[in-house]
DNA sequence: TGTACATCAGTGAACGCGCGTTCACTGATGTAC
DNA sequence: TGTACATCAGTGAACGCGCGTTCACTGATGTAC
């Protein structure tokens, strides 16, 4: 047997093979298609693999939707220091989502009612509330959300239920221009 | 045995029990719990009644699915005719996503992917969307995209992804009031 | 460097389970005469 | 009004399937001497 084609006994990478499966499996269909088994096959690793690096199958989820959060919150960040930050992070908001359709519906998905649950995404999600400019408790800064909630109507309306007929991100900045 | 503990054998409104059940396990706990077997069970019926009525149960879900845009579509006419219409509808929006969690989460849901497959959430879609505002095509009119993004954002992040902290209907109502 | 051994990340097979769907059957209802 | 019959909305049981999870086992890797 080639040694190229041999199967290699330590995988080394089985978590991220794992995440970057279940992100191709979200971009493709949607959240009801995405599944161990399937993730693992798509993986190239048997499921049983994935019970050495999580409890359960949950938490793979929860690991991808806190990798996805914190991939937010980078983009957010990097973008609140140009001039007009209010348009520019609602941009880079929206760019997230359609450029990370998967991961962004997973991150808003049944997913995030348990996030207390896993501490790994609560943190995350709270970072991402903070780059988006909600500093503390919810109901204080009304700005912010208002901001929050334009952004992400625009990406989920975007990602979701618009027909993709013209060129929605020239659309997102114009309204986003318009609005601040 | 006593006649009005008997079995009803012709049931009457087996669609209309399933469309109930449905929106009740929604409201309860998300998408990924609502299947036709749980659902036949909670409407005290077999799952097979189902198929005298549907073609398979994906047609359930695009039934209660269209059901609630049309629910959707009624609340925002109604709306639409009072002062400040902006701020009214938007709060109509906003109320429908509260106190209808579980059909608001479903009808934004996966099984709006497949809505070309079924022509009465089309419509029902397509009806909604006239009454937020947009007649025809994306793209040509951007205050009503902008306001319904920011409705459905406010929709969205309240109820999935707050904590349910404060009076989030006033929230809302206070920035609806502040953005028109 | 070479040998012996413990570790542990991987495996395939098997577990029970609930799913959507199909099927033959039942029996109340509506119609014809 | 009474009888015979066709209809068809319901039923429980069974179908195959894929799911998440568990298990005993394998064998490459790292460590000790």
């Amino acid at each position: 047997m080639p040694t190229e084609l041999r199967k290699k006994y330590r995988h080394g990478n089985v978590p991220g093979a794992l995440c970057r499966a279940a992100r191709q499996i979200l971009d493709a269909s949607d959240i009801e298609d995405v599944g161990l088994r399937k993730v693992a096959r798509l993986a190239g690793v048997s499921a049983a693999a994935a019970y050495r690096h999580f409890e359960s199958w949950e938490e793979v989820l929860a690991a991808v939707a806190a990798e996805g959060f914190s991939e937010l919150t980078a983009a957010l960040r990097a973008s609140a220091d140009e001039p007009d930050p209010a348009i520019a992070v609602g941009l880079a908001y929206v760019d997230f989502a359609l450029t990370k359709r998967g991961v962004f519906r997973l991150m808003f998905g049944p997913i995030l009612l348990q996030k207390e649950k896993y501490p790994t995404l609560n943190n995350a999600v709270a970072e991402a509330r903070e780059a988006v400019g909600l500093s503390g408790a919810i109901g204080n800064e009304y700005q912010p959300l208002a901001a929050w909630a334009l952004y992400h109507g625009l990406s989920a309306l975007f990602i979701g239920n618009l027909p993709p007929e013209a060129n929605v991100r020239a659309l997102a900045q114009r309204i986003l221009a318009e609005a601040f």
